[in-house]
Parts: C-alpha cells; sequence; structure tokens
RNA sequence: GCCGGGGUGGCGAAACUGGCAGACGCACAGGACUUAAAAUCCUGGGAGGCUCACACCUCGUGCGGGUUCGAUCCCCGCCCCCGGCACCA
C-alpha cells in the first residue's frame, strides 16, 4: 500500500462513483426503501462548514442504509430563486440567471469533493421553468378550490428589500433577510388559506414522534390555537350593531366594566362620524395605527386610549359600559375588539387603573365575595364565580361551558375557536421568483392562465433598478396579453410568488424530477416518500417546515399523495461557530472548506464535523481537532498497511465462534462485534454519531493493543524496518480474527470517511467497491464474550469482581459470589440479607 | 410572564435512561525512538487523603431534600444558562 494521500484517494474514488452512477436509484417495490433528505441550499456562492455539517450528517445516514441493503434515495437541488441574487444584480449589474448559475456551479463542485453521494441526476433549481410551472399549476388548482385568493390587507413591508414579508418572515419586529423594522402597507396581495388546516396542523403535531420537541412546540406556539367565545354587546342607541368580542374567560364577563376596540376596527370610524369631535376622533386613532409594528413590537409601549363616548351593553348584565379605543387592542387577532374586565387581566387592570375605570371583582380563590375597596393586582387565575347572578358559586371551569352555551341559547355569542396563525401572504414585488399565473380582464376579472399555457415564463429583463415597485411592470409584452376566456385586452399578475413556495414541495419532485405532464407522477411519490429523514437548520421550524406540512396537505387533497406529514424523522442540525460566532463573510470568520480538503482531504473533514459533538448540537470550529481526525486515518491506514500482506489471500476464511481462540483473539473477537452493533444503533437508531465515531476509535486502539500483544515490537512502530512485523503472525486463527476486525472496521467507516474505506477495501481485495458492500453482521453470540468481570456491591460499594462464564444462571452466580474468598471476605461475620442481580450482573449484596 | 431544552474534568463530550461516573478525542505532562526536531508508539491524569510502593479510604455529575441495596438518570423544592413565543384578550 502507498503512503496516505487522502487528496489523491478523494480525487480517485468521486471519479469512479461518477462513473458508475453509484448513488442513482430507480424505485424498485421488492426493497425497502429509504429517502435520506437535507434541506437543499441557497446558492449563495461559497458554502462553509457550517453548511457541510448538514450534507454530512445526511450522507453518513445514507451511506450506511445503502449498505444495510435499503433503497436509498439521496437526492440534492437548489432553492434558486431569491433576493440576493436580484440584489446583487442591482448592486452590479450581472443577471440574477447568470450569477445563481455560477453559483450552483461553484458549491456543486465542492458537494461532490466531500464525497456526498447524492443522486445527481435526480438534482433541480427551482428557478428551472420546467420546475416552478408546477408552482404555477398548483398554484391555480388552490386557487380553483379557494385556498389561493387575493384581497387588500394590511401587510408587513420591508423597505430595504422592498417587498412584502409573510407573518412567518417578520422576526422580532424585522425582516427575517434583513434585520430592517418592517412597516405596515396597504396592498392587494395573494394568499394561501393556510389557516384551513391549523386545526390539523396542530393536532398532527401529536404525531410527529421523530421530531424534536423543540420544533413542535415552535410549531404548537405558533400556531397558537386557544378556546373561548365570542359575545356580542349592542351599542346603547343602536342596538342593531352589536360589537363582538372575544374572550378566553367568559366567566369574568360579569366584571367586564368597559369595552375595548382596536384602533383598526371598523367601528372606529363610524364611531368617530357619530362622535362630536369627528376630527380629534379620528387623529387620536390613526395616532395609535402608525404606532403599530415596529413600535408594539419593540417592547414595552405605554397602554393608551381614550373615551369615544359611547357605550355597549354588557349582555349578562343588562349593564351599559362605556367604550374605548386602545393601542394594544389587535385589529388582526380574534375579532380585533375585547370586553375588559380589569379585575381578572393584567393589561386591562393597568388600562382601568390609568385612567380610573370601575374595577368589579367577580372570581375569588374562595368563592366568598371579595372586600369592596381597591385592589392592588388582578386576580387572573381560574377560582369560583361571586356576584355573576345565577352565576354565582360556580368554579370557572364549569362557568366557562355554562355560560357559553348560555350565551349562545340567547342568541349573542357562541363558543369559538381562535388560531394566531394567519394565511400565507405570497405575494412578492420582486423579479427573480415564480410568476403567478394569474390575468386580470376587465370583463372577466381574475382569471387563471390556462394549463396548456404553463408555464409563464419570467422574462428576461435587463435592467435591475432596485426601485419599490414590481419589475415585470416595466415589461410590457409581459403584462399585456389577451384574456383566455373573452380574447379581450388583459394584463397580467406582475407579482412573484414567496420562493417558500418553491421549497414546499421539491422533496416530491425528487421522487419524479422529470416529468413533464404533472409535478410528480402519484405513484413514484407513494413508493419514496414520505421523507424518512429530513436533516436541516432550526431556523426553518415554523417557516419552511410548517408550509411542507401545509402542501403535503394539499397534495393529499388532491388525490396526489396518499399521506399528510411529508417529514417521518426530522433532525435540527446545531450551528458551527468560530470564535463563539455564527460563521459568515461580513464577520470574517468562516471556514472555508476549500483549503481544508486541500490540506487533509474531505475524509479528515468528515470525520471531525460527526465527532465533534452531536449532530443537534451546536460546535466550536478546532483545527486541532480536525488534525485529530486526520491522525486518526492515518493511525487505521498504517494498521491496514501493517496486516495487508499477512491477511491478503483468498484462503483466510472466516473467524467462528469462540473455541480454540487465545483469551487475546477472543477479546478481538468479542469487541468487533460489540463494535458492530454500538455502531450499527448509534447510526440507525439514535443518529448518535459522535459516538459512533469513539466505538470505532476504540476498535482501532484494540487493534493496536492486539498487534502489540500478539506480535513483537508491535506495528507501525518507529522505523521502516519495524514495519512489517505482522509477516510472523503464522498462526490462521490469528490471520482470520485480525481479518474480521479490519473488514468490519473498514465497512463501518465507510459512511464517515469513503474515500480512505475504498481504497483500504479495495486492498484487502475487494474489487466491487464498498458503495455496493454491505454492513458486517452482527454475532450476538460473539459479542456477549466468554468470561466477564462482575462487580460484586456489598451495601452499595463495589468491593471485588468475579471472573464467571457469560450464560451463568442467576443461583450460581449469587451461590459463587458467596463461596468467592474475596467476596467472603466483605461478608464476614454478617447475614446475607439479599442478592441482587440485574441482567445476569451481581450488583450488590446487602448484610446486616 | 408562558413554552421547550440544558447544567458532568482545563475543553468537546460519554455513560445505549436505575448498576464500576468521566468512554472517545482535544490540550497538557512524562517516557521510548532520533545527533536533534517533526512524525510515530507507549504511559499518566476529577478533587482530596494515606502509603516506599502495590493498594486502600473519603468526597465528587448546579443547590437542598426524598425514594432505593444502589441515583448523572426517578420524585419534590430552588438557582443558573440557552432557544422560542410574547399586550393573542
Amino acid at each position: 500500500m502507498p503512503d496516505y494521500h487522502p487528496q489523491e484517494l478523494d480525487k480517485k474514488w468521486q471519479k469512479r462513483w461518477a462513473a458508475s452512477r453509484a448513488f442513482e436509484v430507480t424505485a424498485d417495490p421488492s426493497r425497502p426503501k429509504f429517502y435520506c433528505l437535507e434541506m437543499f441550499a441557497y446558492p449563495s456562492g461559497h458554502a462553509h462548514v457550517g453548511h457541510l455539517r448538514n450534507y454530512i450528517i445526511g450522507d453518513v445516514l445514507a451511506r450506511t442504509k445503502r449498505m444495510r441493503g435499503y433503497n436509498v434515495l439521496h437526492p440534492f437541488g437548489w432553492d434558486a430563486f431569491g433576493l440576493p441574487a436580484e440584489n446583487a444584480a442591482i448592486k452590479n449589474g450581472i443577471h440574477p440567471e447568470i450569477s445563481t448559475r455560477d453559483n450552483i456551479a461553484h458549491m456543486k463542485g465542492q458537494l461532490q469533493r466531500l464525497g456526498i453521494s447524492y443522486a445527481w441526476e435526480r438534482e433541480l433549481a427551482t428557478c428551472d421553468a420546467e420546475y416552478y410551472k408546477w408552482n404555477q399549476w398548483l398554484f391555480i388548482r388552490m386557487f380553483e378550490k379557494g385556498l389561493a385568493y387575493r384581497r387588500k390587507s394590511s401587510v408587513n413591508w420591508c423597505p430595504v428589500d422592498n417587498t412584502v414579508l409573510a407573518n412567518e418572515q417578520v422576526v422580532d419586529g424585522g425582516c427575517w433577510r434583513c434585520g430592517t423594522p418592517v412597516e405596515t402597507r396597504n396592498l392587494e396581495q395573494w394568499f394561501f388559506r393556510i389557516t384551513a388546516y391549523a386545526d390539523e396542523l396542530l393536532d398532527a403535531t401529536a404525531t410527529l414522534t421523530a421530531w424534536p420537541e423543540k420544533v413542535l412546540t415552535m410549531q404548537r406556539n405558533w400556531i397558537g390555537r386557544s378556546e373561548g367565545a365570542r359575545v356580542k354587546f349592542p351599542l346603547e342607541d343602536d342596538p342593531g350593531t352589536p360589537i363582538e368580542v372575544f374572550t378566553t374567560r367568559i366567566d369574568t364577563i360579569y366584571g367586564s366594566t368597559f369595552v375595548l376596540l382596536g384602533p383598526e376596527h371598523p367601528l372606529v370610524s363610524r364611531l368617530a362620524e357619530k362622535s362630536k369631535d369627528p376630527v380629534s376622533f379620528k387623529r387620536e386613532a390613526q395616532a395609535f395605527r402608525v404606532q403599530d409594528r415596529a413600535a408594539r413590537l419593540s417592547g414595552d409601549i405605554e397602554k393608551q386610549g381614550f373615551d369615544t363616548g359611547f357605550r355597549a351593553i354588557n349582555p349578562f348584565t343588562k349593564d351599559p359600559v362605556p367604550i374605548w379605543v386602545a393601542n394594544f387592542v389587535l385589529g388582526e387577532y380574534g375579532t380585533g375588539a375585547i370586553m375588559a374586565v380589569p379585575a381578572h387581566d393584567e393589561r386591562d387592570f393597568e388600562f382601568a387603573t390609568k385612567y380610573r375605570l370601575p374595577i368589579r371583582i367577580v372570581v375569588t380563590p374562595d368563592g366568598k365575595p371579595a372586600p369592596a375597596g381597591v385592589i392592588d393586582a388582578p386576580i387572573s387565575n381560574y377560582g369560583t364565580l361571586v356576584d355573576s347572578g345565577e352565576f354565582s358559586g360556580l368554579s370557572s371551569t364549569e362557568a366557562l361551558t355554562k355560560m357559553t352555551a348560555f350565551a349562545d341559547a340567547k342568541g349573542f355569542g357562541e363558543g369559538t375557536i381562535q388560531f394566531r396563525l394567519k394565511d400565507w401572504g405570497i405575494s412578492r414585488q420582486r423579479y427573480w421568483g415564480t410568476p403567478i399565473p394569474m390575468i386580470y380582464c376587465e370583463k372577466d376579472g381574475i382569471v387563471p392562465v390556462p394549463d396548456d399555457q404553463l408555464p409563464v415564463e419570467l422574462p428576461r429583463i435587463a435592467q435591475f433598478t432596485g426601485r419599490g415597485d414590481s419589475p415585470l411592470a416595466q415589461v410590457p409584452e409581459f403584462v399585456n396579453v389577451t384574456c383566455p376566456k373573452c380574447g379581450g385586452p388583459a394584463r397580467r399578475e406582475t407579482d412573484t410568488m414567496d420562493t417558500f413556495v418553491d421549497s414546499s414541495w421539491y422533496f416530491y419532485r425528487f421522487a419524479d424530477p422529470r416529468n413533464e405532464r404533472q409535478p410528480f407522477d402519484p405513484a413514484a411519490v407513494k413508493y419514496w416518500c414520505p421523507v424518512d429523514f429530513y436533516c436541516g437548520g432550526v431556523e426553518h421550524a415554523i417557516l419552511h417546515l410548517i408550509y411542507s406540512r401545509f402542501f403535503a396537505r394539499v397534495f393529499r387533497d388532491l388525490g396526489m399523495v396518499d399521506h399528510a406529514e411529508p417529514f417521518t424523522q426530522l433532525l435540527t442540525q446545531g450551528m458551527v461557530l468560530k470564535d463563539g460566532a455564527v460563521m459568515s463573510k461580513s464577520k470574517g470568520n468562516v471556514v472555508d472548506p476549500d483549503s481544508m480538503l486541500e490540506k487533509f482531504g474531505a475524509d479528515a473533514l468528515r470525520l471531525y464535523v460527526m465527532f465533534v459533538a452531536p449532530p443537534e448540537k451546536e460546535v466550536e470550529w478546532s483545527d486541532a481537532g480536525l488534525e485529530g481526525s486526520f491522525r486518526f486515518l492515518s493511525r487505521v491506514w498504517r494498521m491496514v498497511e501493517n496486516w495487508i500482506e499477512t491477511i491478503a489471500g483468498e484462503g483466510v476464511g472466516h473467524a467462528d465462534g469462540l473455541v480454540g481462540l487465545t483469551p487475546a483473539e477472543r477479546a478481538l473477537r468479542r469487541k468487533t462485534h460489540d463494535t458492530i452493533r454500538r455502531v450499527t444503533g448509534d447510526i440507525e437508531q439514535r443518529q448518535q454519531l459522535n459516538t459512533a465515531v469513539s466505538a470505532l476509535m476504540e476498535l482501532v486502539n484494540e487493534l493496536y493493543t492486539f498487534s502489540e500483544q500478539t506480535v513483537t515490537g508491535g506495528p507501525a512502530r518507529r522505523n521502516d524496518e519495524d514495519v512489517n512485523r505482522a509477516g510472523q503472525v503464522e498462526r490462521q486463527q490469528t490471520v482470520r480474527v485480525v481479518r474480521e476486525a479490519l473488514e468490519a472496521l473498514v465497512r463501518m467507516m465507510a459512511p464517515f470517511a469513503p474515500h480512505t474505506a475504498e481504497e483500504m477495501w479495495e486492498s484487502l481485495g475487494y474489487s466491487d467497491g464498498l458503495a455496493a458492500a454491505s454492513w458486517p453482521a452482527f454475532d450476538p453470540e460473539v459479542a456477549k464474550a466468554d468470561e466477564i468481570e462482575v462487580p460484586v456491591q456489598v451495601n452499595g460499594k463495589v468491593r471485588a469482581h468475579l471472573m464467571v462464564p457469560p450464560d451463568i444462571a442467576e443461583k450460581d452466580l449469587e451461590a459463587r459470589a458467596l463461596d468467592d474468598a474475596a467476596v467472603k471476605a466483605h461478608i464476614a461475620g454478617k447475614t446475607v440479607k439479599k442478592v441482587v442481580v440485574v441482567k445476569g450482573r451481581l450488583v450488590s449484596i446487602v448484610v446486616q
């Protein structure tokens, strides 16, 4: 064997894999499938180590599953539409199409140099018309079903990116991409009716047993279900127009001493007209409205309000209560109006205290009427109702049901479920995205582009101005069309779709990526999907992952998919930090994988990233750690090198059983099989890839120890003349046991260090390649070991050890313990009360 | 405030969920080999005590209790860190 030059191995094996199409697959119902997917990449230009971690995790799993006999689909693609490319075009004049293709080419090279086992023939990019055509097709299906609709609404606007943002894309009051505080605008926009699935999306989180708890919690919070009631408070002087409020605490309604309208509430402007001073009324309401968003989201803004001068009737008490407008009532949640109960709600209490509004206690912990006088804090817990008419004496829980039923019976209220989740606004006033396939005709209104005219191709435009309007609107040949219905003049929609539409179903397209007649063949998806293992950053916990769950249900309801949940298992990998911070170009702390590959080869990098910590944990990059992994690979290489002459050849045969082996040989066989068990379980069951690598390291250490004991001087010691000492070994059993250990080791290293493993595999005499080889077989009998050391605890302290056969019966174990001199010494003169044996291990003797 | 996840050597971590705490690695120290260095191989290491030494003893998984022959793991009460949501009625 030559010296270890990983860079050459990388090239050699990557070429071979490509030539043999080693990772391409076809559906085969006779074999179990495994769909392993990493979140596809935005082609930003260069992948740093943090990105690569994701792909390496997926690759370890994909390679292992392949060796374990699964038909593995492991594809990759590009989330290629998006703002950065367009912004770059505005800045430097390079068309997004060109920069995107360049970036894809470069990043693809990086992934290939890492030896990730992708089925590249299935590669897709969302900016290809053959892909986004199906975004448009699906949009039209959703339009037909009422799941896509257009309405004017106030939306989040990012003044830097010059576009609308979905609620999910507003993070801490700012744009998810650039952090700029968002503004509010009123625009005609397209929405996807994700709220139609709110209940299902929430309930089904319980079925996602292989998702991280953290992500499920975030999704549940985001959907935000609350059960309550809508109750009508009629206007005192106009009982025909009631104010409808949403409350989760109808049990406190007798304590509702005023009503609050959000500044956006439609009634506000009507009351203003009727008021004594409409001008100042409107001015104040307007002041609250512009306060919103940035200010409201930025933290504790002081509660403010003003009295409208009008009153509403509390339908339970029949008392007239004042109507105020308040800045903290959200127009977009519930009905945009609330019944204020200052005695039992923090916010209402604060408001009532400030404006000296009446506070009425109607729930107390013990059901005793509250003493008159001022309270200094609201009672927000459940309790027993007091001063609540016929409902007094009920517990809050009982009252919620009974009072809701009462309101329902009387016709002024009903039980309802309120979600925080809102419909997904998908219109973007930008160029580099999927054109929305809609046409506006004066006569026929909104008309979808007929299917046979899809795709609506993105026109190639030359100038990127960065002005805050849709670039497509400046292309007359795009805008002006004839109406598909009447043939008259019409104009196209000029907004493009949110790029999260592209990424909400790409995993289905991978199952059938070149289909020209439909988004995918349902049969192909039925075989491959759902995705068995999905890996990506936690930053998509609510964006991409909730949209994809929504789309899966849309496809299901179109009859194209037979499941609701697209991703069976989810792993959110931790970020790779450098100097305690996330890597980014602007911070200048990017670890460039290309130079690492140059220096240590792909395998050392892969191994290090897998070994340093469990996949979902954040890690700090360490050059020394990478060198350590390189050392390990060299160490394995030397081990194989030293034994290769001895163990090569057809006639070696296989190790079998433990009879006739020396203790050292038995120990090595045991270690080999114990390692197989651990590595297999760590990868497949737990995705604890760091401990899988540890187990491999232990096996290598064991091999060194074995060699040291078996062969004088041991292998790989100092000078070259010592190197082939292993050649002196003549004992057939030794050769077999070592060969078995090395074969198992090399196979199990393949997912982590595929190039090195392939080369060693070849030098072991196999010509068909590891990619097609199988995982080493586990022999539980061998792993069980022939004689084991059993700790003996006396009163909870380990006092001695017994050497016993592994299959010793419990009573024999007890007997042997009581017979053993060392144990006897510890229990001398005492009475044995109890002997505890756990899983065949004697662990405790309780004496008095 | 609410929800979720965590606190284990100098550091990253492990203990496959009640059975020898600290595997594996990084950094460090010592030795072998070398004219020397690098590389390599071997050895050491939680803290404290006691030994010439082998050994042995005590304490030790954020803090305080509990259950158990036995607790990093289970229960109760705290403290701290990280992440998410947050005037959602």
